[in-house]
DNA sequence: CTGAAAGCGCTTACAG
DNA sequence: CTGAAAGCGCTTACAG
């Protein structure tokens, strides 16, 4: 079952010991001051033999297991689903592979997830995390697993970050809305808006409202209840103290369920409401009316934080002093926002 | 950095050696007959240092990984990226990982992928292939690596296999069409049509229509250059032989690619043109006209796949008798295929 | 230029 | 009930 041929089968074939294969395979050769013929016959016996070295027994004498961990929410939620493509990416083109792990939003789970990654000795970690508060996953980054957050931050200062500019993309939506007349934004959030990506672009969504004298009405809806939530709500849309005359989606999951509900009741957009998402998604762009969305910047995101996990794993770092980096968002207007001025 | 707490920590601490403290982390101890109050003592210490058994260690031992790969063409594709999800909730159930693999439906890179697995020991592996013939991945299953096809098959008895039920889907797909009224159908294919599933899709189709006498114009598309190729057919659909009245995407990207060029070309469904699509999405049934598809029983798949890989990963089963299994589809009728009767 | 030996952290016969 | 020892397949000082 396992691999049958080892470098000692290769060693006696040779006629060399397996020190010799393994200085060959590792191209340490010339360091090493091997004489080209002999690096041949080793490369002509592995091909022979098809030898493939196991990667377990490396790893567990080097250490390193090139294996990273990327721990989401759900990895099937079309955001996360093309950060993996892009880590996956990322990590082969160096030899490296990467572990899919999908925490449903719960902070245990998270953990629990997070620990099994541990101890198959992956590399390091990029995380969207659940977590509310940071110690668990400090403690852990601290002289142990290298970590970068991605998405959501915990706090300036702890650990390494890469975020979109949340709270930027949200008052870009505001005042978007704003200049095209909306006057009574509803704000479509999560219960799970102690996240900071999502608290981000609700601030930053309501601050810019407020600056016009507009106070935004907040209404979360359950990360697992979200589609019976967000219908709940357009049933009793007037029933508000406020009707909206516009809503704001704070992410493509929300954008996707108010869509569902505003197309059964039959809902006129942007006529009778005004749409916005925080999160564009490729069917954005087909609809009719197209749905005005911030674009987050995803393949940069990926590639500062692999960076910065690969400082951390190569341990040319100082992990006291890490910070938060905020890549710019990108406003796409489409008719779902553009009001009729009456 | 790497794990610093071990099991001879544990046995040095508690006072026995490390045989009894593996024995008992690993569930041995009635086996075994060790008292009730060693193990609360290894107990007790394994918590009090944090114990973390080192995965890389066992593998190399017992040969077992508990790693599967997910090879497919495109992790970040609706379709694969909820397979991924489905298989590790599977795999987690028992405490397995999953590792992701994207070949961009490129064969050679696909055999590069999985050796990387391999290499790490992949206890099995699923593949959504790519390859365009069998040889090559039969060779590493007969006495080694266990793997399960999904969603495309190579063939009759040579590797296991779990799809779906592609062909009908197509059929189905036809016949609505043809009961609708539409008489010039054209198939949106991929130029990756060898792949079973594809090729069913479009046979299945092809052959309903035909037993009406109606006989189908087939368009092939590549897969890395979809939308440019789909927008190239809209732009010169008139030039076509007979000019369509509807459409088959022969999956979900090729569907979101022709609605794109539907909607920057005004062209309006079905009144102008039918369309129908083999995979279902969210936005689907979210957009006006929804989109008829046929809905792919994924995590039916998913589940038989895994089934059908522990069976090999275990030994119980018979590798020179495997079969295809064929999961049911379901037809989503919505507006974009209902032709008003003129 | 090359090899013998130690050791990564486990599990598992084997012996008592 | 429990322990000493071998060994999974590598890499890497160390010695010559």
């Amino acid at each position: 079952m396992a691999n049958r041929v080892t470098l000692d089968d290769i060693a006696r074939k040779v006629g060399v010991s397996k020190t010799l294969v393994s200085l060959v395979l590792n191209g340490k050769a010339e360091q090493f001051g091997i004489s080209r013929k002999t690096c041949e016959r080793v490369f002509q016996v592995v091909k022979e033999l098809n030898y493939r070295p196991n990667q377990t027994a490396r790893s567990l004498r080097t250490g390193k297991t090139g294996t990273i961990g990327l721990v989401v929410s759900d990895i099937s939620n079309a955001f996360y689903a093309q950060m993996a493509r892009i880590f996956e990416d990322l990590a082969a083109a160096q030899g490296h592979s990467v572990i899919i792990c999908s925490t449903d939003e719960d902070a245990e789970k998270e953990q629990r997830l997070i620990t099994v990654l541990r101890n198959r000795q992956v590399d390091g970690l990029v995380v969207s995390t659940s977590q509310r508060e940071v110690s668990w996953l400090l403690s852990i980054n601290k002289y142990d697993t290298p970590i970068v957050l991605i998405d959501r931050h915990l706090g300036d200062n702890v650990l390494a970050a890469v975020v979109a500019a949340n709270r930027t993309g949200g008052a870009l939506l505001a005042r978007h809305l704003k200049e095209q007349g909306y006057r009574h934004p509803l704000v479509l959030g999560l219960s799970t808006s102690l996240i900071s990506s999502v608290a981000e672009r609700i601030d930053g969504f309501v601050d810019e409202f407020k600056k016009h004298g507009v106070t935004c009405v907040i209404h979360a809806v359950g990360f697992n209840s979200l589609q019976s939530d967000v219908d709940a709500l357009f049933a009793n849309l007037k029933a508000l103290p406020v009707k909206p005359d516009c809503i704001f989606a704070v992410n493509n999951n929300v954008a996707t369920a108010a869509l569902q509900s505003i197309s059964a009741r039959g809902i006129r957009v942007p006529i009778q409401l005004g749409l916005v998402c925080f999160d564009d998604l490729p069917y954005f762009s087909i609809i009719n009316p197209g749905i005005t969305a911030v674009e987050q910047p995803i393949s940069q995101m990926c590639r500062k934080a692999f960076e910065l996990l690969h400082q951390q794993i190569s341990g040319n770092i100082d992990r006291s002093n890490v910070s938060i980096y905020e890549i710019p968002v990108k406003l796409n207007i489409r008719e779902s926002s553009l009001k009729k001025f009456s």
